[in-house]
DNA sequence: ATTTACTTGTGAAATTATTGACAAGTGTTA
DNA sequence: TAACACTTGTCAATAATTTCACAAGTAAAT
């Protein structure tokens, strides 16, 4: 589709990047300076030659023959490809239990996300640790002018198509859905569902008769 | 691997068998009895082949020239692939932010998932809404003596491999792990993990330069 | 300084998953 | 009752992903 400079990641590979990083970021805490493939598939279960794959298309940074790669090179280089380095705003919409919970999660500032405030209908409590609460009344106005492109969507299933529509009008660009239903949306706005059910289906497969091959 | 009775079912249709669910169910009750592959990838923006070797896969019930599938058998049959029709007793160990919002999250009992009990170092609070919290000691009893085989860590990262450790000799059978740690444990036991940093990735890169193909 | 052993990175092979084509069969309509 | 239109289900083809094999190159050892 684009096959201008951008090499053809896939999405396998993507969703193996932010565990390598923290492979490596432990790693480099412990005083390591060089990793090679077989050591971080050993750690990750994965055989080397995935490992060297997803890092040779991820990353500009070449290993070194005999001594793998330099683990604070690495770091810098996936951090840059998945954007981490730039950290990106982002607003949250329905503060029920799950709202809470991603706007108290101290972890996503590692991954270069930070929620800047938390909107609902109905404003029960004034902020969740140092994130405001505020009326959904004010989220195209602040969204706008404070240029936000991520949206997360909290909120029950039946506001969520409604949410999601608000958000498109006000120049959000992706959405983290974690509503259970099918939001509809222009084909230029991003949509990544958070698929509660579909996690679950997977582990009670498992433990049924018939199982996939393979791990999870 | 298994390669018997049970079909071989890819992890990417298993994660599909959920929406299925969802789609199904609310046509059902607007009074729909039958439904085609064609209508049903329409909603889910789907090829209709991919709904027809999902669900050939999956499911015993045939569909009907000229009708399409039974709502009502599909919906059964589904459920049963996934295990939904036998409730699922599970145990939450980390009763913070994530495991609050997990713990209070309604939507789980459709999916056949019942969180029993939450357990945590220190108890705050005795219950959210009807689940009780209790201390960690009472774990391993308690487990053993309901006989729970599912696990959910909300811990933090620094507790996860303990509490898994815990978790097994405790006879717990598969791991719903939300901590971003890799977890090791013996490989009889299944571990699914909910990896919030991968999500990020997919969504970041969406925003960045060099986007993957095609959709999430 | 030279050899050795080990690791990267690339292009090709094998495996797996997705998509397409078509025969078989059923409800509908005339 | 017979022809038609439409949908399923399977087999074949295409596309994607994973795995293998090997040349090139470098740190360490001699």
């Amino acid at each position: 589709m684009n096959d201008e400079i951008c090499r053809n990641i896939s999405l396998t590979s993507l969703r193996r990047l932010p565990s390598y990083l923290r492979y490596l970021k432990t790693q480099r805490d412990n005083g390591i300076d060089y990793l090679s493939s077989i050591i971080i598939a050993q750690a990750m279960e994965l055989s080397p030659m995935v490992v060297k794959k997803d890092l040779s298309i991820a990353i500009k940074v070449e290993g070194k023959p005999k001594l793998g790669y330099h683990v604070d090179s690495l770091i810098k280089d996936i951090e840059m490809f998945l954007g981490y380095d730039n950290k990106k705003d982002a607003v949250l919409v329905g503060v029920g239990s799950l709202g809470k919970a991603l706007l108290s999660y101290e972890g996503f500032k590692n991954y270069g996300l930070n929620i800047i405030v938390g909107f609902d209908k109905e404003v029960n409590e004034p902020a969740i640790l140092d994130k405001k609460i505020l009326s959904i009344d004010k989220f195209s106005n602040l969204t706008k002018r404070m240029n936000i492109h991520i949206g997360i969507i909290t909120t029950n299933k039946e506001a969520a198509q409604e949410i999601a529509n608000m958000m498109v009008e006000a120049g959000i660009k992706a959405i983290w859905n974690w509503a259970p239903v099918k939001l509809s949306v222009p084909e230029d706005i991003v949509v990544k569902n958070e698929d509660l059910a579909a996690s679950l289906a997977v582990l009670s497969n498992s433990l049924s008769d018939h199982q996939i091959g393979g791990s999870i």
